[in-house]
DNA sequence: TGTAATCTTGCATGGGTATGCGTGCAAAGA
DNA sequence: TCTTTGCACGCATACCCATGCAAGATTACA
């Protein structure tokens, strides 16, 4: 059956792109972009994507969890500067937090370099970076993803 | 009212000690220690007492919480050498879990010392040290709390 | 002490989610 | 082609939790 892998990809991306909060929404949104199903069907669908509900109560990839609770509590500031991304992290988790973002292969970031409580994410460009600060600040609780 | 405030105590106590999933089981427990109350309230003491539920399905103490997590998500392999626990995390965190033990403030803990992917904690005897691994291990979701 | 204000609770209910069961469909095999 | 098997799904329903409302309990105050 592809449908049901297509019906999942979009679940996916829409959890990445906005704050999900129920299973009716996902209805509504596939929906709206020709997929026909019931929250019964989605409620599976979560349980094969691995989502769950994360504090704020929208639905977070599993794989995105471990970034989002990292940055969310360890980050405290996050700056930018031409093409570089500069995290102020709790002390001495700097390098956690940068193995967590390495992990996490976010779109755009070149590499990583950490010190104690400071890192740097070296992106490709400018326009990567803003979307890196900006997924961070998302994670971290600040602002309303984009 | 004094009530409340001991049934809330209770609450905090079971929850530490047990995995519980769902408020009923919460009510039933009470109502077998003398308090007799309805789902309803037990609704609005988790509101209070900023009960989550974590990982796993179950309630956490918001101020576990973060321990919690850091230890869920970093922490490898726990050992113990008489009143010294060692814990490893995943490479460049170990002092990011220290600072997130020494800030939980854990029963008979006198310190910790971290290295890169390396952590000491120093109790201050051997069954502090038990009892600190044990705590740990319940985190990481290794095993059920005694 | 009487009354008003506040707090605490239970009841009833609704929203959100999980799941048992049956159906339809497609692939594999006879 | 007919049968079997397994998967995906919807329907109905039950579970889990939050909350408006009203009543009872408690406290504050005159």
């Amino acid at each position: 059956m592809k449908k049901r892998i297509q019906r999942q990809e979009v679940i996916r991306d829409i959890v990445r792109r906005e704050r999900i909060r129920t299973q009716h929404e996902i209805v509504e949104f596939l929906q709206e972009h020709g997929f026909k199903c019931t929250q019964a069907t989605i409620s599976r669908d979560i349980e094969e994507l691995k989502l769950t509900k994360s504090t704020g109560g929208h639905y977070v990839l599993a794989e995105d969890q471990h970034l989002q609770r990292m940055v969310h509590d360890l980050v405290e500031k996050v700056d930018r500067a031409g093409n570089m991304v500069v995290v102020h992290a709790q002390g001495g988790t700097a390098a956690g937090v940068a193995a967590a973002i390495d992990q996490a292969n976010l779109n755009g970031i070149l590499g990583t370099v950490s010190g104690d409580t400071t890192l740097l994410c070296v992106c490709s460009d400018e326009e990567k970076a803003i979307m890196v600060e900006e997924e961070l600040l998302y994670f971290m609780g600040s602002i309303r993803k984009s």
